[in-house]
DNA sequence: GACGCAATACAGACCTGTATGTATGGTATC
DNA sequence: GATACCATACATACAGGTCTGTATTGCGTC
């Protein structure tokens, strides 16, 4: 046995903040951020409220710490989805069309949650509005090397327009039947490219 | 001298409900609905809260009133655009994109309010969100109309594709450039319509 | 006198953030 | 090994402010 650290103490620190982000992501998502109180988010956590303050600081904080995770989930999924058709563009953007397509169409979907905390907070200087700019900036620029390897004739105007329709399917979930956003999404997608090819 | 009614309670009377709902329009929209108060609606408008909760019972109906309003306006200018082209629906189309894609450029502008409420609020049988999502239906069905005025082989997919465009300009419209908009929303529409014709 | 208006105060709930007290478990010193 | 110390946890109460919605009072106008 080398050394039996355990780390029961230090496993139960990162326990408790693991907890309450975890909590903090639901109820932010589901509720709306302004409509969930920080009272809520500790009762449900089952943690007390100074455990909040001391790992977040301020429930500001704490919402940027949720678009942070939120951030690096959809990114995960992205280059998972990305490392199958590494070889292949055109795969990789229809590929990408068909998990957020069907990710719009899930029940309980509301939403890009960076969209839906920027319409909460209009300060540009929120921590929390940082990084949702920084996530759709993110996705313009994937886009655009992923146009670039499509040898468009023009990838940046291509990769805009591919950013409007996938933000376009974020927020339009609510009038699709589910299943209807993917093959929308990319026949759409296949017309803009061929257009761009000339 | 047919009775000199001259309409003065009735038009302070009117006249307050309109100061309350220009107001709370303006202070909705580029606050967010969550952070702005009844209190700072009256203390803005200059009237008195027991007048804003008689024309509008709650701040609920008050923001489906907002919604509504943005939804006539949004209407109307489609109409006096459309009206410019009643006999050419490509040209209709582009005069939208066009009007479209400067508003969604102009400095102050926060995103389409319809899309902000619903992401304020999750409740869908929120009377705000009735509106909102009721002006999500009619986007749909007039561009299937303007899609089937095209001749094109399948209107519905392209008015759904035309709808992501759109709604998808109204929340990306913090990354863009001013200017921006416009083009990427026109050579994309072209592209749609030209892949829809087959 | 009836009504709409403004102004103000209030009720009751909620909000964020802090302060206080107590339990627990790891760690260093005796 | 036992004991003191420290960090973190939970629980609770509180401060100070804001929220929605109502009640009260007084003024001007029909």
């Amino acid at each position: 046995m080398p050394k039996s650290v355990e780390t029961p103490n230090l496993q139960s620190h990162a326990e408790v903040k693991a907890r309450i982000l975890e909590t903090a992501c639901t109820l932010f998502y589901q509720c709306g951020v302004r409509a969930v109180g920080v009272d809520l988010v500790v009762e449900k956590a089952g943690v007390a409220k100074t455990s909040l303050y001391r790992h977040f600081g301020t429930k500001d904080d704490l919402v940027a710490a949720f678009l942070k995770r939120e951030d690096e989930d959809f990114w995960g999924t992205w280059e998972r989805v990305a490392g199958q058709h590494a070889d292949d563009a055109a795969a990789e953007l229809d590929a990408h069309l068909e998990w957020i397509g069907e990710r719009v169409g899930r029940p309980n979907y509301r939403g890009c949650p960076q969209i839906n905390v920027a319409a909460e907070f209009p300060e540009t200087d929120h921590p929390a509005r940082k990084v949702a700019t920084a996530h759709k900036r993110q996705m313009r620029k994937r886009l655009r090397d992923i146009a670039a390897r499509l040898g468009v004739a023009r990838p940046d105007e291509l990769a805009g327009q591919l950013s409007l329709l996938i933000n376009g399917a974020f927020v339009s979930a609510q009038i699709f039947e589910p299943g209807e956003a993917t093959p929308l999404l990319r026949r759409a997608a296949h017309a803009l490219i061929e257009a761009s090819r000339t």
